[in-house]
Formats: structure tokens, sequence, C-alpha cells
DNA sequence: GCGACTGATGTTAGCGCTAACATCCGCGTG
DNA sequence: CACGCGGATGTTAGCGCTAACATCAGTCGC
């Protein structure tokens, strides 16, 4: 695999044009895929580089033509499912499509850290710029930047002059009260995430609106900011009203993780999921079909979001203003949710 | 990749010299801090370069110099909590000692894919490569490479002739059987993780000699391969030697995310955790305190890992021959482990 | 007081590659 | 059969930077 022969220093295109007997542009054609170029001379050129193990030298080739084939990715969070699971379709798209891809993990998602690392990608001499990021000052830093670069945001709404894709959060919120409702639950309280998350309000938008459009009450909201440690002290505050005679039967919440917590605080508190209370979640993490009980929530196709965040790239490098749809989400009913009211047989595993 | 959208064409050390009244070159040292610069010269030239926005050319620099300050780091299972966050602390420590990096996913740990991304690297030119993978193939396939870079392997024990950095996992596993030992338990039954992984066997390793040296039996593994779902599997076959009579009391399993399965396996069978059977993971993932009951489990620092992979690689770099001691893990008692209940209403057989 | 030395700067020569232009050849056409 | 055309190849000129050497003061020692 060594790029560089027995030889001392390192091969260049010129050692591969001495060994073919042609001269070193013809190299670079073959190595580029050029048209005029002869099939024998092509033939013993390709033959010339596998028998040295040439390696185009990179450095010298985006000096030239001013382009790395990288694209920088700028992340929160990598350690939560949603965001590495993006960046795992990112890679792979952009490896598929020849990019190599340059991450940097945002410490806090400030605007100046965005700004910072959106900075340092460009002197970084990267093609584009990919962020994942769904805070508002992070978003925000995202409208002002005025890179030399294309830059386009991945899981952020809302944001209008700005090449973005994302999941369409409102939609799946209305599928997860949807399916609360159907279940016959009179309403559906809801656990948000942090305020200054626009996936988080889009959640409770689209809860909001699914609740009036079935002529349901609407509670007050549950404020959580995604931790377990949320979900559980929002489900020590349930139960102390169900206790209390509150009409509290069903739950959404704004990921799994806090489903997770509020899980946990039911369960010490005695209560029953669902026969007292049913949970839905938010993101479907590989364990939730392991919960106690299996939970109910909508699936989130992250690998799908930065596929499409690379053909978004790869557009906006062409000049084209691609303008993707949403990927939709999708409603996975498991344990965690049943009748108001009515104790019935767990349905098993997803 | 113009550094600064100042003028038409992108700005270069030149237009920095003629400004500042400097040749190109008295530039360049200003930027590369060169000593032997008038203090007077070295203010007008970073004036300059403040007003003009310069930035400069990494391609350029990369060409001459040979080095691209990239470190590139090959991993697997990005959604897995370890990987994720030993990628964090690689990052950070990466990003803080100037060095950006470059990430390639694994879509499967073999020794092909693992050959071909350290190729794909070299062929990109950076400095130095990492890489997280605990896989025989992969690892095996580490040995044999002989990349013109550094080539540092993280969390992967038992690689002789490579450097590499990881956690203790034999100690781990002893701290985590030497635990339930000492509350009581005859034994201590294991949920490995996959058979080619070095992680999985020197946890398997730790838990034999720890029985071993406390004089208990050994019990017959039970296959697990990560995943909640085979935890699920191997509680569903030890609920069922638990009604049959056995002196199932303890359990370690190789991950939480098994736990985690192991314990919805055990509710569902209406086995308790821990007055039935004691539950113990490994990694502490940040879900384990909600986990249903909260989980006992040993904690890596996978941060603290990434840093010191860097630092490993910043070493090599220097021709230094660094050999960093392994991570020390620590054992965090929570809810899922508790004394035996030995000689009790549990019928036995005869 | 003059050669050797030191520090500050300029000049020159590439790094390895691609783009643009130059060249050569064989072929079809009037 | 001269002409021109286009495909195949070679030649040349940088891309923007750093390394090495050249230059040119001043400064020091004896």
């Amino acid at each position: 695999m060594q790029p560089q022969a027995a030889a001392g220093r390192p091969l260049v295109m010129a050692d591969v044009a001495a060994r073919a007997g042609v001269s070193h542009q013809t190299v670079s054609r073959v190595v580029n895929g050029h048209r005029s170029v002869a099939p024998g001379t092509r033939a013993r050129v390709e033959r010339a580089i596998a028998e040295l193990g040439y390696r185009p030298n990179i450095a010298a080739r985006a000096l030239v033509t001013g382009s790395t084939r990288t694209i920088g990715l700028v992340t929160v969070n990598i350690s939560q499912y949603g965001p590495a699971q993006t960046m795992l379709g990112l890679e792979q798209a952009a490896r598929a499509a020849g990019y190599a891809l340059s991450v940097t993990i945002l410490d806090d998602a400030t605007a100046a850290a965005m700004r910072e690392a959106v900075d340092r990608f460009v002197a970084q001499s990267v093609d584009a710029v990919v962020a994942l990021s769904t805070y508002d000052d992070a978003a925000e830093a995202l409208t002002a930047i005025d890179a030399p670069v294309p830059l386009v945001a991945v899981q952020v709404g809302g944001v209008e002059d700005r090449p973005a894709v994302g999941v369409d959060q409102e939609t799946g919120a209305r599928l997860a009260t949807r399916h609360l409702l159907d279940l016959g639950h009179r309403t559906v309280h809801h656990v948000t995430g942090p305020a200054d998350s626009q996936e988080a309000r889009a959640r409770i938008e689209g809860w909001r609106s699914e609740l009036r459009a079935a002529g349901a009450p609407v509670p007050g909201l549950l404020a959580g900011d995604w931790t377990p440690s949320s979900g559980y002290a929002a489900g020590k505050q349930l139960a102390a009203r169900v206790r209390g005679g509150d009409d509290v039967t069903a739950v959404f919440l704004a990921n799994d993780q806090m489903a997770l917590g509020l899980l946990a605080a039911l369960h010490e508190e005695g209560l029953s999921v669902p026969e007292d209370v049913s949970v839905v979640g938010f993101d479907d993490l590989p364990e939730a079909p392991y919960f106690t009980p299996p939970l109910t929530t909508v699936r989130q196709d992250f690998a799908e979001l930065g596929r499409r965040g690379v053909q978004l790239v790869l557009a906006r490098l062409q000049g084209e203003d691609l303008h993707p749809d949403p990927v939709p989400p999708t409603l996975v009913v498991r344990g965690s949710s049943g009748p108001s009211r009515a104790g019935s047989a767990r349905p098993e595993r997803g």
C-alpha cells in the first residue's frame, strides 16, 4: 500500500512518466480521466502507476485547482444519537462523492464558537462547510457569516436565506400527538427540549396545532433540556399531579432520552406505563425497544439527513440552487402507549 | 477558496508585502513567527495582514512543507457512546494542538476497509492517522500497514509493535466482578461482547481471573454482540435457568446497552433486579442512571482516551517513543446490584 | 581600524501539479 | 496534392508558499 517505492524520495508524476515513456502531462491526463489519450498509452501509464504505487500529491493539485475536495463539518453534541448518525450519513455520502470530511466539534453552541469554527475551515480551504446545529445563536451566526464557500445547514429549520435540509419536526410531533389522541386520551402533555432549540420549538408547534385541530385542551408545557434527568424531573411532577387527581394520561416528550428519565420516575412512583400513563418519545434510539416498557416514538432518518446534506453541498458547488424537501419522520408504535384507562397486553418489541 | 472576499482576486502574500512595504518573504517570516524580524517591521506587516484580512493558503504551504497539519481518524460505530466520546476528546485535543481532524467512518470493521481508509488518508497527505477499532481484523490490518506516517491505535489492547492507548479493560472487569462477589454472590455470570473484539476478550479475562482468584466457580459464557437485543436474549436465557432452579444471582455484562436489554427481559419474566438478580454493566452511558433500576456499571473515560491519543500522535511526530499508561476505569454503584439472597425461597434442585 | 560576525531583509529556486498553448501526425476534402 | 482539421502528445508557465542563499548594514574584538 505504500505510496512511495522502496526508493528514498516520494514518487512524483515524472517518475511514472519516465517509466511509461510519456510526458508527465500525459500522466496527469490519465490520472484525471481526460478523454484525448490513446487507449494504448493510457494502459501503459496505468500499469506504470500500479507498478510504482504512485499517488498524486493532493496538496499540489489543490494549489493549482483551488479545491481541496474537503467538506468541513461543524457540529455539536456528537455523543448524541442524532448528530452522530447524521454525521455518519454525511461522511459516507461525502466519501462516495470523493470528498474528505474534516470535523470540528463545538464545545458550546454559541455564535462566537460557530463563527470561529467556520473561520478555521475557511483558512483550511475546505470547499464547503456543513453546519449541524439547532440552537438559535449558532443558527443566527450561520445566517450572518459571509463565507467565501458554500455553507449549508443541516437539521436547522426556519433559516430563510441559507440552504438547509432537515426533518419535518412539526409533522413528527403531530404524528405522536395524533396517535395518543386516537387512543382515546382527552389530551396530551408535552415535555419540551431547550427553549433555544429550533427543533424543540417546532415539536411544540406540531403538538399544539394537533391538539387544537382535535379540539383538545392544551395543557401547560413541561420544560426539559434533552437530558434523561430533565425527563425524570418532569415524570416526578406529573406523578404528583396524577396522585392529586389530575387527568394526566398521556405524555409526549421531545426526545427519547427524556422519555427514559420519565419512565424511571413513573416507575419509582408506582405508576404503570401504559396503563396509567401513555408515553411517546422522539428519535427512535436503538435502545428505545428495550426501555421498560418498549417506547413508542417518532423515528427520524438521520443518516438520510446527512446524505441530503451532502447532496445540497454538491449542488451548491455546481452553482445549482437546490431546495430539498424535509425528510419525513415516521411513528413507531411500541408498548409505552395504550388506550386511555384500559389495561392491555404489551405489544412485542420492535 | 479565496481567503477573503475583499477584492476581486484572492489575496496573496505579495499583496500584504506590497502594503507593508516589505518582501513577501518577510511576510512569511511574520506569519510563521520567525524570530529575526525587526519589531517595527513585524508590527507593520501584522497591521497589513489585519487590514487586508489576509489568510495564508494552506495548500501552498502544505506543498512546500509536506505537512497538512491534519490528523486522520478512522473509526467504527460512531453512533455508540464510546467511540463518539473518544472522538470528542480527540478532536478537541487535536484542535488545541493546531491540527485539523479528518474523519472516515468504517462501514464494517474488516481489514480491507481499514487498509483502504488508511490509504485514503495517506493519499490525502495527513500527518498522522489515529485508528479507533477494537476488532481483530482491523487491528491486524493496522499492524500490517506500513504507512509513511505515524499510525497510532486508540482503545486497542494487545497490539504489540504499534503505539497504542487504551482503557484497562481487564481491571474494569475485575472491579465489576469483585463488586458482585463482595455482595455475597456465589459466582457471577458474564454476557460477552463479540468474539472478535479485543476489548470483549479482555473483559472476559478480567472476569475470569477475578472469579478464579476468589475461588468461585466459572460459569459458561453467554455470547453477546454489544446490542441491546443480544442482552435481551441472554436475559431470557438466564430467566429460564433461574426458573429451572439454577443458582443465577449475578450478571456482569460487557456493556451497558446489553444490560438494558437484559433488564428488559428479566422484567418481562417477572424477575426483580437486584432482588432476584444483580446486574452490572460496562461503559456508564449517560442513560445508565435512568435505567430501571439505575445501572451499576464500570465507567470509562473516553474523552481522556482521545486526548491521550493525540498526545501519542504528537509524540510520534516529534520522533519520541511515548508508551502511555492505560486509562483506569472506575466502578459506579447504583441500584441494579445488591446483596445475594443466599438460601432464599427459590427452589433448588437436589 | 579592519576582518569576522550577527541580525534584518531581499532574491532565487523550487515543491508537484494542472492549464494553456505548441507541436506533430494522419486523414478527409476541394 | 496542398490544405486544414482535430486527436494525441509534449512544452511551458505558473499556483502561493517556504527554504536556502545572498546582501547589506551595523557591531564587536584586538
